[in-house]
DNA sequence: GTTTTTCGTGCAAACGTATTCAAAAAATGT
DNA sequence: ACATTTTTTGAATACGTTTGCACGAAAAAC
């Protein structure tokens, strides 16, 4: 959009001005070969023009470049200076095609808003570099993308797939049945199908949050997430059995997205209607501190005095100072690295089985709470 | 880590309990077929495999999946038919090895943490995506590793290259400017190197806040980032530019990183000392969201009556409820799609000419300046 | 009915690498 | 100095595609 019109500009020199939002100019290119013009594929440097000048054989320069492949330091020593002469480096497709492994791993993400994800991002990107791979990273918005998605990373010939947020819809658990390239399940689990999984156990948490919150509170909500969403069901319903276990039966309970304005919503919709709960558990951070705000800015209650608010997933802004969130923490950096490690596990001894690896949340306690 | 000692139990049908921390268990999958179990390399079905049983050559198949090549309606029947029944999906790999294009762009990205680039490394992935391409991410810690990063990028033949945050340092830019593949910078411009890029005109957003703020105020402090970032040069420059040309020639400065904490203790020490400002341009919206709690809850300060907070980037946070930040706005979504749109114009028709677009920033005008 | 054009098809040659195999060279042992 | 083992080397093949080319068939034009 703002490059159409940029084309449109594209012989003036000096600087234009569109909408009064962007200016445009272009400069020159350096002329480091000017012969370059001509050519229309740009052709890149290949093994055999090193071995050319390095008056060698083709392979061996594949093993100058093969750690512990047999060759003579000598001859090494001559290939890599042709090589880097030439500003060589092996082709990893090429590579690729004849190992039958790209090295690549496949990352399957939604939700990218959430800071909870972003952190695990970074994780994830981490730890597979660190491991020698890369990370081809997937985008979808919604659930139903992730058969095409999947279909793109298989045809990547990616060596792993970490999927995330999927709400295994029928046709992605059947597409990847099909698929020998190993699967890990991030932060889901699948109920029917034998994947693999590293997930955090919501109801456990939900359940430990319940726990905290009943010895000084008489009156409780909860603001949960979508309902197709298995971990809004967990949390929430680990909380409602806590609650349950005590002779607790009533909760008020409110639907919202995992977003900051959307809790903000919930929470002034509880807190408008009659009997005020003293405690809301919140499915997510964000919710939570959205709740907060509502409840401090719309209807001046102070936190905790008048109400107690408990997040779940201890983003950063959990801890921010006017917010000082109590929540129940993933071990994010944790699972993020056993993902990694677990499908690594499967790429390099593929076997019969599956592994799911449940962590516990960890309850933070910081000022929202009273105690 | 997690996953060694889980090996250790792999026998184990039982549930598992380390640390207290977490849980294991592994299900046996589901057989499928177990004539597999011999094989070592899970040979992926070709197109010759498909070609050998809808009785066609194997160009055929290939022409039956390339849109546009010269086939019969009946025969790329046959085709897909006989593909879908084995499951066969064309190998990219070898696709990009003789098309000389893998249809992947490298996205070199560091701060993720940051809700910034958030933002923008999703909007990036989308518009990649949505143009046919993948996106290969790169995480990096410290400008350092570009150099490192940037090479694996080139061995996997990446079409195209976006880079973010980096501060050029001398070594990258030799290798930049030694590759032919074509390079974006985002929110970086190359002064001596002639690289195309999309970046926010930080200098007259700075300049923006000292005109919004001169009004009303009289004593000014400017918090800034590390003093190799371009980013924050702009921007506190344009700042202090600004106020000069009013006749406004003193300006308290202080030194953070881009983080929340970083600009809570920046504000701390400033408001600490005597003679306190009555407004802090915040380089950024994470330091100004940590300066705001600090003047508040630190020194009780009332905001915007006693001091005048303005942050830039417009990060989500900024709109929450409670904050209701004034800042300068990066035009992110706008940004985003024209690196993408830039970087595919570099690829599709490599022209000697190198572009360099300047966005302007939006003020916005929330509630935490006076008027 | 013949000539031209169009269309559909298979063959074979790339693309840049890793790797097997056999031969050559070097190192080792006697 | 010779036999034997070990290491190093290059030729050749394979990986799974796309694509230029030639050839035949079918359709269109004359």
């Amino acid at each position: 959009m703002v490059l159409k019109l940029v084309r449109e500009f594209k012989d003036a020199f000096f600087i234009l001005t569109f909408y009064t939002l962007e200016y445009v100019f272009k400069k020159s290119r350096k002329e480091n070969n000017s012969a370059m013009t001509s050519k229309k594929k740009l052709q890149r440097v290949s093994s055999i023009d090193v071995a050319h000048l390095a008056g060698v054989s083709q392979s061996a320069v594949s093993r100058a470049f093969t750690p512990g492949a047999s060759i003579s330091e000598k001859k090494k020593k001559v290939i890599l200076e042709a090589a880097n002469s030439l500003n060589y480096r092996p082709n990893v497709i090429a590579r690729s095609l004849v190992q039958n492994s790209t090295k690549i791993i496949g990352l399957v993400m939604t939700r990218f808003q959430s800071p909870f994800y972003t952190t695990v991002l970074a994780d994830f990107t981490r730890h597979i570099q660190d491991r020698g791979y890369s990370t081809l990273l997937l985008n979808i918005d919604n659930d139903r993308e992730v058969q095409d998605v999947m279909s793109t990373a298989l045809q990547y010939q990616v060596d792993g797939l970490i999927i995330t947020s999927a709400n295994l819809s029928s046709p992605m658990v059947e597409s990847s049945l099909h698929t020998k390239t190993p699967i890990v399940l991030f932060n889901r689990y699948s109920e029917n199908n034998d994947l693999s999984a590293v997930y955090c156990d919501g109801y456990d948490g939900g359940r430990m949050v319940a726990d905290l919150l009943i010895p000084h509170h008489r009156r409780f909500a909860c603001i949960k997430g979508e309902v197709k969403s298995s971990t809004s069901r967990d949390r929430s319903e680990g909380f409602i059995s806590g609650l349950r276990d005590h002779g607790i039966t009533e909760c008020i309970a409110e639907h919202a997205e995992f977003s900051y304005d959307s809790g903000f919503a919930a929470a002034k919709k509880i807190l408008g209607a009659g009997d005020r709960p003293d405690a809301i558990f919140c499915i997510s951070d964000l919710m939570a501190l959205g709740a907060i705000d509502a409840a401090r800015s719309v209807y001046g209650l102070q936190i905790p005095k008048d109400l107690s608010i408990v997040g779940f997933d201890n983003i950063p802004m959990a801890s921010w100072h006017d917010y000082n969130l109590t929540t129940a923490a993933q071990p994010a950096p944790k699972m993020a690295e056993a993902t990694v490690d677990l499908l690594l596990e499967a790429i390099n001894s593929p076997s019969q089985d599956t592994m799911v690896l449940k962590m516990k949340t960890e309850l933070i306690i910081r000022g929202t709470t009273r105690s």
